[in-house]
DNA sequence: TAGTGGTCTAGACCACACG
DNA sequence: GTGTGGTCTAGACCACTAC
């Protein structure tokens, strides 16, 4: 009841503002991905709240995939550094066979001004620094997929092609230990698009074969917008698979 | 503690038993789409468990979207009568404007014996009865796609071309209410095509076009299949939505 | 006013991980 | 053994809905 009047000025449940409280924590970096937060216990102590309102809070953040509890263990921040949490964000399956990781080749990594339309998805101005990437991933050595990617120069200040190519393992486990950055979530367009002369050079393909056209906005906490991907997607032997609950 | 040696072999959680028993009386029809189901109090009698207990089988079913809660009435058996669950499974949206529900122009409904590879979709042996729908779907009266739909002959015993187009409402909705099949969730494998002359001329537009290619899978209650879709969207104007979580 | 789900608490005990 | 999250209970009170 204290922790209510003391914290908070407009109503909501208890845990709810328990829940704002360690979303804080994770904004501000106070408890960093991959490590443990303090007990249910601790925190019911430091928020002047039943162990029962905590584990409510966490339950929500846990739902969220912000969280992850371990039994015997403890709480921890999630992270990318987990096959777990790979496929999450790819898709793209083949159609034979087991899902497995692409291999990425790094074509370019350049600074520019932000175009308009990109500065607007990343809550930029137009022509604020921005990086942008351009890579091929490849599955089973088969090009697949030709991406661009577009970063907040501010946020990823000192990436660059070297960085990339010297990275083993997801792009988002990069962005989480270089640059401080946690995808939480992301939204996708998805439409069918004929193959550019471009596209088709890059994954060996006829120009006008159809391809799959992905566009991704992520965000990390707090709903901020921090990459742009746009890719096509080559399906004559793998699909985008999705599930609707 | 009695009701757990009295109703379950294997060890489990005493509300995930709960969970359970919740969910065969959905199976078995004994609370139906839209209805209420008896409070928790009831069931925590009912069942010889705590009110807390149940509660927390109910909280599960509802965020597996099997129960919709709501507060000050009751729980109730969630319905595709609701606009609220629509857009669950219609992921394509325009790129301009809100998002709106199209019309359906039914082309066919026949029955048939099942191809093999639709057979093993839906669990049926190769010969069993299967109807197929064959439909366009227009938004702001474009034709934007063009589906076949097959479901198992057994249970959708009576369903015509008539029933269909009679039928003002998502399909889901008549499946619920007419056959007693509630779908709770799909799957869906999604490709970039060249449109065949038939969907080229069934969409107006040109033969060899990127398409979207959607095949869908749908479940209801205990992972039983009871729909194959296959669908090609024109995607000038639309996009396939998606939220990655 | 009565009945429903929603919140919050306090305490007991279980399952799991680790030193 | 100790500490962590996981389960289960019992009871009080709040918020919402309907009559």
């Amino acid at each position: 009841m204290e922790a209510m009047t003391d914290t908070v000025a407009t109503f909501s449940p208890l845990y709810q503002q328990i829940k704002g409280l360690i979303l804080g924590s994770l904004q501000t970096g106070e408890w960093k991905p991959g490590e443990m937060i303090p007990s249910e216990n601790e925190l019911a102590v430091r928020y002047k709240v039943s162990q029962g309102t905590v584990r409510k809070a966490i339950d929500e953040l846990a739902s969220e995939n912000l969280l992850v509890r371990r039994q015997g263990k403890g709480t921890f921040v999630a992270t990318h550094h987990e096959d777990r949490v790979h496929f999450r964000f790819l898709r793209l399956m083949p159609d034979e066979g087991e899902p497995h990781y692409p291999k990425s080749q790094i074509l370019d990594c350049k600074r520019l001004r932000a175009p308009a339309e990109i500065a607007k998805l990343l809550d930029l101005k137009t022509g604020d620094a921005v990086i942008e990437i351009e890579r091929i991933l490849f599955f089973s050595e088969q090009a697949i997929v030709l991406e661009e990617i577009w970063l907040p120069g501010a946020t990823f200040k000192g990436l660059t092609a070297e960085t990339l190519k010297n990275w083993r393992g997801p792009m988002y486990a990069l962005f989480e230990t270089e640059f401080a950055t946690h995808m939480v979530r992301a939204e996708e367009k998805i439409r069918a698009v004929a193959a550019t002369p471009e596209s088709a050079a890059a994954l060996g393909i006829a120009e006008g074969s159809p391809l799959l056209s992905v566009e991704r906005v992520s965000y990390t906490y707090g709903e901020k917008p921090v990459e742009v991907r746009r890719a096509v997607y080559q399906t004559r032997e793998h699909h985008y698979h999705n599930e609707l609950n």
